[in-house]
RNA sequence: GCCCGGGUGGCCCAACGGUAGAGGCGGCCGGCUUAAACCCGGCUCAAGUGUGGGUUCGACUCCCACCCCGGGCACCA
């Protein structure tokens, strides 16, 4: 046996057979004395088959479901497919097979590389997101948002990727490029469905409060709605009898607004000056690619109205342009310029000549956005222009002219996609009765195969004549289905609650089997859904509990983004030829080897550089720990029971039993070193084969078997089973005895100045003034002091004293 | 420009304000071998923690300023 090699294929595979023959990790929903966890891993999007990313992602999580199992709880840890979407489709279009082959081809190979690496999954709660009895409740979940008005459409400039002929959201959009594709995206103006995110602004921003979340991820969500307080403040053409609302945040300002200036697409422009001029300097702005007009660098253009509006608080006159670096989605469309205090305005004022007239003091130089004492600024002069502030706005809100108000960066979810390869949106056009529901008794309405893929500015699904036609379910009378799908953000917004009730064929969830399970515990996954995927779901969370479907508003406790894998420094892709593939891996050196490596990399937080090298150093590991486990396998397997002699190995042994455990608990996941405390454990085990008793060897062995499992379950259960007979995952995590963590002796540093000169042997619970004593009395520390006074001294117990020498 | 991460031996990475070095890679020596690889044992090696200040008995750790790398946001009034 033991001139045998480590055979991880053998040994995997033996143990993948037990799990899934005996059911291992599967969880029922019946009540349950153990508390909850749910442990869910973002679900992956298969396309292929899965990349190093994925390997990260289950490793991680597996590590964390199989910690919380052993340490009492009744876990959830499921997998699913997000399996809509453009790569699929786009793939169609190429081959003409059909994106449901393609796909459940990958969900195949997906699913056959997570059996392979022996994620403890309970697979009887797998479904993909393309298939009907899945959609059927996003459909469903669509017509409760839609009868409460939380979907709906409105005709609006949106985002438009000529590339993939189809709408965008607004968080598609990166740089003024498509997010998929990266082509250029352009503006349309086009009839839209939208879901009221907006009115979810505030409570996604304060609930975060109750969450769990990286700081920097909370962060990023914040930016992203942008919440911002100011007043809306009205300024009236009186030649043509129009108020203009603005929106400022700083209202302190407005006796400095020199001129004011419109958004090119506002719908008053033209009312105000309609000359060639002006026409040519709106079209150009409107057709403009977004990544172009959103440069800040670019110099500011724009063309005067010739017309003036009133400043309402100082009744003066001020002139109106037109200019593309107003956007009509934000705020009103239109702003007051106040050149002297903003830099955008200021850059403006400058090259248009106009006034610049300072009404805050401080700052060399013009514009200037701090603080200080009001100017000309009739009788809030002197006043700081904090308190002014406020008191501007409350006489404008006592004039009527104005009020405070809040502004959002955050967009509503376009949600409509002119695409194939999606979830269909469940309504049905009708000439009489306008937008109408399909009846849930009628769902799924399913997507029915069409010849021709390709995108032509118009959903393929209106190719489909037969069932695009329908009567209307109100008034029987001939009607057409909506053609655009569902973006695929929908699908995955809601995914993690169909797994706690997948088979139930009556309503989406059951609301007292949901209450078992969520929130989920732990949510895993890369940083890159920091802002999409994470804001939908919460906004989904909260819409629903608000039509009292349910009862969580916020879906994920604690969430964990891991860092990216890079190869050379940089990210992998197919083009650079750095692709580290995870079956080559698994198929070369194990699954065990392939997740401790990818753990032991760093912590896994971080982005990490792959080194082909350091497998080998981690495969050897858990080699020595199979070897040595066969070496010393006892003849008679017995239950384990630590052994009362502490000798360097048992003490080695709860050392790391203690090392793990906090390396894991309390939300770390400092699994490299906590698998470097495992290597520690197997070293002292080499060192011990001679001297320690076949008793210490057998317990030293079966706990780093023990310590491993969450990492390399497969070698844990196999080394465990040698050494006990027992399986790993039925014992509960064991507990470091804190007698054999403390030391009789210890070694005292000595320090002059707080630097080391001498090392002493002391009694653990030597007194402090045994312990200064000792140090006074050191031969190193006479010859380093060498006559000067000590003048004092700092003693920590345990540990160390320094001495402070003049 | 603003906001987050991160800069520690040749490399990846550890270190409650208390001995800078746990673990791995690479390297070297020895054992095993006809030999090499694997394996086993040992070892060395080296840097003083990006830079400059500060706080402290004592700073990789805390504070300030700056440099470099990575990421996010950015004409949002």
């Amino acid at each position: 046996m033991a001139d045998q090699r480590y055979d991880p294929a053998a040994i995997e595979a033996k143990w993948q057979r037990v799990w899934a023959d005996e059911h291992t990790w599967e969880v029922s929903n019946d009540p349950d004395e153990r508390p909850k966890a749910y442990v869910l891993e973002m679900l992956p999007y298969p396309s292929g088959e899965p990349h190093i990313g994925h390997l990260k992602t289950y490793s991680v999580g597996d590590a964390v479901a199989h910690f919380r199992r052993r340490n009492g709880y009744r876990v959830l840890h499921p997998m699913g497919y997000d399996a809509f979407g453009l790569p699929a489709e786009n793939h169609a279009i190429r081959t003409g097979r059909h994106p449901r082959e393609s796909t459940e081809e990958s969900i195949a190979e997906f699913q056959r590389q997570f059996r392979r690496w022996g994620v403890s999954i309970d697979w009887t709660r797998e479904f993909g997101t393309h298939e009907p009895r899945y959609y059927r409740w996003t459909q469903w979940i669509f017509l409760r948002l839609f009868e409460r008005g939380l979907a709906y459409r409105k005709q609006a400039a949106v985002k438009w990727c000529p590339n993939d002929q189809t709408v965008l959201a607004n968080e598609q959009v990166i740089d003024g490029r498509c997010e998929r594709c990266g082509a250029l995206v352009e503006s349309r103006q086009l009839e839209q469905w939208f879901f009221r995110i907006t009115d979810y602004a505030d409570r996604l921003l304060d609930d975060m409060r109750e969450i769990d979340w990286p700081p920097h991820v909370k962060t990023m969500q914040e930016n992203w709605i942008g919440r911002s307080e100011g007043a809306e403040v009205s300024f009236r053409c009186e030649e043509l009898g129009i108020d203009f609302p603005v929106f400022t945040t700083r209202p302190d300002t407005l006796f400095g607004a020199t001129f004011f200036v419109m958004a090119p697409e506002h719908p008053d422009v033209l009312r105000m000056r309609d000359t060639p001029e002006v026409r040519e300097y709106v079209n150009r702005a409107v057709n403009e690619p977004a990544e172009e007009r959103g440069d800040e660098h670019k110099e500011k253009t724009g063309v005067p109205l010739g017309r003036t509006v009133t400043n309402p608080v100082n009744g003066e006159e001020i002139p109106v342009f037109v200019a593309d670096y107003v956007l009509m989605e934000y705020g009103t469309g239109a702003i007051m310029a106040v050149p002297a205090h903003d830099t955008r305005d200021h850059e403006f004022a400058e090259r248009f000549g106009l006034e610049i007239r300072r009404v805050i003091e401080g700052g060399e130089e013009l514009p200037y956005t701090g603080d200080g004492p009001m100017v000309s600024s009739g009788r809030f002069d002197g006043m700081h222009n904090r308190e002014a502030y406020d008191a501007i706005v409350d006489w404008l809100e006592a004039d009527g002219k104005g009020s405070r108000s809040v502004n959002y960066r955050l967009r509503d979810w376009l949600l409509s996609r002119q695409r194939y390869w999606g979830c269909p949106i469940p309504i049905v056009h009708c000439e009489e009765c306008g937008l109408v529901p399909v009846p849930d008794d009628q769902l799924p309405v399913e997507l029915p195969d069409v010849e021709d893929y390709a995108p032509k500015g118009r959903s393929p699904l209106a190719a489909a004549e037969d069932w695009v036609n329908v009567d209307c379910p109100r008034c029987d009378r001939p009607a057409r289905r909506e053609t655009d799908t569902m973006d695929t953000f929908v699908d995955s917004s809601w995914y993690f609650l169909r797994y706690c009730d997948p088979d139930n064929d009556g309503a989406p969830w059951d609301r007292v089997v949901l209450g078992r399970w969520m929130p989920v515990d732990q949510y895993i996954g890369g940083v890159e859904h920091a802002i999409l995927h994470l804001l939908y779901a919460r906004f989904f969370m909260k819409a629903l509990s608000d039509l009292d479907l349910l009862d969580v508003t916020e879906p994920f406790a604690r969430l964990f983004t891991q860092g990216m894998i890079t190869r050379d420094g940089a990210k992998m892709s197919k083009s650079k030829g750095n692709v580290v593939s995870p079956s080559a891996l698994v198929e070369s050196h194990g699954a065990d080897t392939a997740r401790s490596y990818i753990l032991f990399i760093g912590p896994p937080e971080h982005d990490a550089d792959w080194q082909d090298e350091g497998v080998g150093g981690v495969h050897r590991f858990l080699s020595r720990l199979w070897t040595i486990a066969n070496e010393v396998a006892p003849e008679v397997r017995a239950p384990l029971s630590a052994p009362a002699e502490a000798t360097p190995l048992t003490r080695k042994a709860h050392w790391a039993i203690d090392k793990v455990t906090r390396d894991m608990t309390g939300g770390r996941f400092s699994f490299n070193t906590a698998i470097a405390a495992v290597m520690e454990l197997v070293n002292e085990i080499y060192r011990g084969r001679g001297s320690e008793s076949p008793e210490a060897m057998r317990f030293g062995v079966a706990t780093a078997g023990s310590l491993i499992f969450p990492f390399a379950p497969h070698l844990g259960a196999e080394v465990y089973e040698l050494m006990t007979g027992a399986r790993v995952w039925e014992e509960p995590w064991p507990e470091a005895d804190p007698a054999m963590l403390a030391r009789d002796e210890i070694e005292l540093v000595v320090q002059i100045n707080g630097k080391v000169v001498d090392r002493l042997r002391a009694a653990a619970d030597a007194p402090v003034e045994e312990l200064e004593a000792l140090a006074r009395d050191s031969k190193r520390v006479a010859a380093r002091v060498d006559g000067r006074e000590i003048v004092k001294a700092v003693v920590v117990p345990g540990k160390l004293v320094n001495l402070v020498v003049k």
